[in-house]
This record gives C-alpha cells, sequence and structure tokens, in this order.
DNA sequence: TAGATATTTAGAAATATTTCTAAATATCTA
DNA sequence: TAGATATTTAGAAATATTTCTAAATATCTA
C-alpha cells in the first residue's frame, strides 16, 4: 500500500477518531456521522479517504453501508516506524533514552576536539 | 506528545525521506538539503515541522545545525497504532487475515436473516 | 571587524484539503 | 411504483500546506 496515502489519511484527527470508534465494532456511515458535529456528506469524504487507504473496508447491507477496520495496513505502518528504528518489531526492546538507539557514529562537529 | 503534531508531520513524503536519511546518522540541515531538489528554505521548514512533532532534535555545531532522530515519538506512534488493533504491542502475533482481530460482535443487517 | 558560509525567517503564490449545500443514487416498504 | 431513508457525488468557499525568493541571523576565519 503506497504510505503516503496511508499517513495522509491518518493525518486527520477526525479520520482518526473513527478508526477508534471501529475498534469498537463495525458501524454504518450514518452511525458514524452521528458522533460528529460534522455533515453527513463530509463524513463520508474521510470515509472514502479512509478507504482508499485500505485502512477501513466496507459493505453494503441494505440501505447501510457497514465500514470495518482492516489490521493489515496498521501493521504496515507499524513495520514502516520499526524499520526508522531499526528494529524488527518482534524482539529486543527498545531503550528510552534519545536518540540512543541507532548508534552509528558520532557527529562530527568539524573541530575533532 | 499531540498525536495531530506528529501524524501530520509523518503526512509529508519529504519529511519521511528525511527521517529514513537521518536513521543512518546525524545530519546537518545542509547535508539534508543536498539530497533534495528543493531550496534550502524548503528544506528548513520541513525540519521544523519534525522538530514541532518532536520527531528530531537539533544541535547547533559551529555553523551547522545537526539533526538526529529522536526515538520516543515514533513509539508513542506505534502504542497508538498498535492500540487501535487492540493489542499491548509486547505480545500475542496479530493473524493476517483483514477484519479478523478485533472480534467483538457480527454487524446487524437489520434483517436478522 | 569584514566577508564568507550555514541556516532560518518573512511573506507571497500555487496547490491541496476540509467542509458545506444541493442534487444524485441505491434500497426498502407500503 | 411512490415515497422514505441512507449514503454518496459534485462542486464551491474557506482554510491549510508546500514551495519559492529575498532578507535576516549566527558563526567562523583572516
Amino acid at each position: 500500500m503506497p504510505m503516503n496515502l496511508v499517513f495522509k489519511a491518518l493525518s486527520d484527527a477526525t479520520r482518526r477518531e473513527i478508526l477508534h470508534m471501529l475498534q469498537m465494532g463495525d458501524l454504518s456511515a450514518g452511525e458514524i456521522a452521528e458522533h460528529f458535529d460534522m455533515t453527513k456528506p463530509s463524513i463520508s469524504h474521510h470515509l472514502n479517504i479512509l478507504k482508499q487507504a485500505h485502512l477501513v473496508q466496507d459493505v453494503r447491507k441494505g440501505q447501510n453501508i457497514y465500514y470495518s477496520l482492516n489490521t493489515t495496513v496498521f501493521q504496515e505502518v507499524i513495520g514502516w516506524l520499526y524499520n526508522i528504528l531499526d528494529m524488527s518489531g518482534k524482539e529486543g526492546e527498545l531503550e528510552k533514552t534519545n536518540g540512543k538507539v541507532r548508534q552509528k557514529e558520532g557527529i562530527d562537529d568539524g573541530k575533532s576536539k
């Protein structure tokens, strides 16, 4: 999945809140819209962006369209982030200290002290 | 860290590429700018957004300003994503099948079959 | 201190995103 | 089939983001 679509989709607070709502179970577009102080077309637009990023899937059931999380893409993002940290994501606790994980070499201050 | 700043920062491809560059070791603003077909002020702007999200840190060394990754915030994002998946992030392999992880209850199609 | 080098700040122009209203589409029910 | 309900599509207005040029700031060296 193109990471750009995924990160763009995740960059909006309304969309992230929609993802949280879907964590509790699948919901119709209307049920999702009810939770926001925003029109249905606006929510529909956000759902579409999440769908394009494959963060959610939709299924029509009668008049309703139900949305659900697609967990595989979340794992791709987690993988991307672990990769930045030079970690496999499977083992090895990450020490909490800033900038101490990747330990390639010290920066050169051009002065060689 | 406000997740909104962090996700906004991650939503741009240039900024994500900068993060990848810093994975290899710390770099000055000029060294970063060289890798892009973009002016220095533009790169400076991107670095500032990454800094506001605390994804990078900067230290002045003489005329140069060196940037480095701040791994702690990456972990916050990983935690946010794991949370959506209802996982601790420490144990339990996630099954790959879409939508099968969170298994609250089936959706109601209003027809009760 | 004057000039050179590295980087950022200011602010404008182009582009992208968010949200709205109005209208279209899909499905259900009487 | 007609009307009601659920949702999306179209397109406009407001706002935010990206990138640029010009100028400012900070530090170094002769």
